[in-house]
RNA sequence: CUGCCCGUAGCUCAACUGGAUAGAGCAACGGCCUUCUAAGCCGUAGGUUACAGGUUCGAUUCCUGUCGGGCAGGCCA
């Protein structure tokens, strides 16, 4: 509809301007519906070129428009906006695609089916995740199901780190705690973590438990001095935990990448080669440098440690250009802020390569940080002391949905505070109830009524008349829009503030109206327009990754 | 000291990327259930958009500077 005004003004404009072609036409949505369910600013950019007043221009414009049939009117506004309202038929036109595209309605072909990827959580299997990862999986996840509504063929990924210093730190103290060191004995290892976690590993150890995930089967073997076997049982127990956790966060993946194989199968040492070769590294001090400088970095970065272990960013390199050469002409990785200084090493490294990536690829979603609060005070987070707030914690106490709801109704660029207290004892205030009860509603009136899908789908539009459903349908009308702007701006928190909006509409509708009437052409019309909502509610929750009760 | 993010109602956050009277939810106050779910609705009150300049028809949005908060700047990840 957009872009059907869009070239309705500029055929009027080619008959007012001697050349319309270089004129960026801009549509908008205006806040209140007063201002109609379209509107345009043409006229008060053209005041330079006609040097006439802007509300004479838009005159001029109306009068050489061919109104389209789904438009009722048009009318000048304000300093001189140019104002669309749509007519019965146009209204009639947005019920009726919501209906035939169903759980499709809102999506575009934007992504053509080419390959994206979503590499998002990506937690080191080095203690249970806390509401940080929850962030991340939320919007991780959320993103995934919008750039797939979007027309995106998507592969949601998670990377661990399986080696490296932490790894170690994390097997030495669960071996202390099998033998019975505590975490504030002098022995237990100064880098260790310290969490009760470590104990449960520590019992199942010497239980002799076996954990299966990701396809692998671990047992345990009992032996204290066992370092290996403690080491891959403790990672395959945590990530076994995070998957769980995950798994009750409506969080899933397609795929699992572990940082070994990129030593394993020499993907690194390419890497590293090909550096070399290309002349982007060098030695010095007995370590093996990275010219970062060259691609916008302050200073150059080490790539091989003095003694001989290579530096977190060198397996990254490897991983992206392992990702570049499965296909994905897309890349979003979703990360906490406080990562952001990888950016440039990881680009700067798939630059010196040479072998055509994108400058800019892949994108980044870097997330700000959150801060817990409970009992008014804040909850620091320190995963060595062990003292922090578990995704685990939260979906027990506060549950999935809210939780979700919580993490994704702010742009991922904000600071957000969480307030367990708040988020535990007003559950039943919580935002995303207010969503899912306008579904609920629906669906009770719809029940009550005992109408079947296809007999909403003839309705007499005309009866549609009223202010509040005006605002209903105009507010449905955006959703399209709203899923492209998701995308393009990589944030569901648009989506998350839209379906709010979307159900003070239908509330407010509720309120003013009966629906089960006597007058069964009016009832049928209302409940066509609501049966609409019901869809667009289901399809928004449904992009958040939040159920959609038929009964509350 | 340098780079990135942020600063909007008492609190938590929006504002269609430069548009019309800056909007919601909590918290406060006043109304609405013998009728489809009151987890709801209607109304009142709450603002120098941190501050100072600049760009233009027009700035919460873009530019410069100042102040304040967060995160980075390891041969840690």
């Amino acid at each position: 509809m957009k872009t059907e005004l869009a070239s309705i003004i500029s055929s009027a404009l080619d008959q007012i301007l001697d050349d319309s072609s270089t004129i960026d036409i801009h549509i908008e949505r205006p806040k209140t519906l007063e201002h109609g369910d379209y509107s345009t600013n043409i006229a008060l950019q053209l005041t330079k070129i006609l040097k006439k007043n802007p509300r004479e221009i838009a005159q001029l414009i109306i009068e050489k428009v061919g109104l389209d049939p789904s438009i009722d009117r048009l009318e000048i506004a304000g300093p001189g906006f140019i104002n669309f309202y749509l007519s019965s038929a146009g209204k009639s036109s947005i019920i009726k695609s919501i209906f035939s595209q169903s759980t499709k309605y809102g999506h575009n072909l934007t992504g053509k089916n080419q390959k994206l990827q979503v590499e998002f959580v990506s937690a080191n299997p080095t203690g249970p995740l806390h509401i940080g990862h929850g962030r991340g999986a939320a919007i991780g996840d959320s993103l995934a199901r919008i750039m797939q509504a979007n027309g995106w063929d998507v592969t949601r990924e998670f990377y661990y780190n399986d080696a490296g210093q932490q790894i170690n730190n994390l097997a030495l103290s669960v071996q202390s705690r099998i033998k019975g060191i505590e975490p504030d004995d002098a022995n237990f290892p100064e880098d260790g973590y310290r969490g009760e976690y470590i104990l449960e590993i520590a019992d199942a150890y010497s239980n002799l438990k076996t954990v299966e995930v990701d396809e692998e089967v671990v047992k345990a073997n009992g032996n204290p001095d066992d370092i290996e076997n403690i080491k891959r049982f403790s990672v395959a127990f945590l990530r076994n935990e995070q998957n769980i956790d995950l798994a009750a966060f409506q969080t899933t993946f397609d795929v699992f990448t572990l940082e070994s194989a990129f030593y394993q199968n020499k993907d690194v040492e390419k890497v590293l080669d090909l550096l070399e070769k290309n002349g982007f590294s060098y030695k010095k001090d007995d370590a093996t440098w990275l010219k970062t400088t060259e691609f916008g970095d302050d200073k150059d970065r080490v790539m091989i440690k003095s003694d001989g272990s290579y530096t977190y960013f060198v397996p990254d390199v490897a991983y992206h250009l392992n990702k570049w050469e499965r296909g994905f002409v897309r890349v979003i990785n979703e990360q906490g802020a406080d990562h952001h200084s990888t950016i440039t090493r990881v680009r700067a490294g798939l630059q010196g390569l040479n072998l055509g990536i994108p400058k800019d690829w892949p994108d980044y979603v870097l997330h700000q940080m959150v801060t817990v609060t409970k009992n008014n005070q804040e909850v620091k987070i320190s995963k060595r002391a062990g003292s922090y707030v578990t995704l685990r914690d939260l979906i027990d106490e506060v549950g999935s949905d809210a939780t979700r709801y919580f993490l994704l109704a702010r742009k991922p660029d904000s600071q957000l505070i969480f307030d367990i207290d708040l988020a535990k004892s007003q559950t039943n205030d919580n935002p995303v109830y207010y969503i899912q009860y306008a579904h609920a509603r629906i669906c009770a009136v719809l029940n009550q009524a005992n109408v079947k899908p296809e007999d909403l789908k003839n309705f007499d539009e005309a009866l549609l008349t009223s202010t509040h459903e005006h605002q209903l349908i105009k507010r449905l009308s955006e959703f399209p829009e709203i899923i492209s702007l998701s995308a393009s701006e990589s944030s569901p928190h648009y989506i998350a503030t839209f379906l709010k909006d979307l159900a003070a509409d239908f509330h407010s509708y509720y309120n003013a109206n009966k629906f089960l009437s006597d007058d069964k052409a009016l009832q049928n019309a209302r409940l066509a327009l609501i049966g609409a909502t019901k869809i667009v509610i289901k399809n928004g929750l449904q992009l958040l990754g939040i159920s959609a009760p038929e009964k509350m």
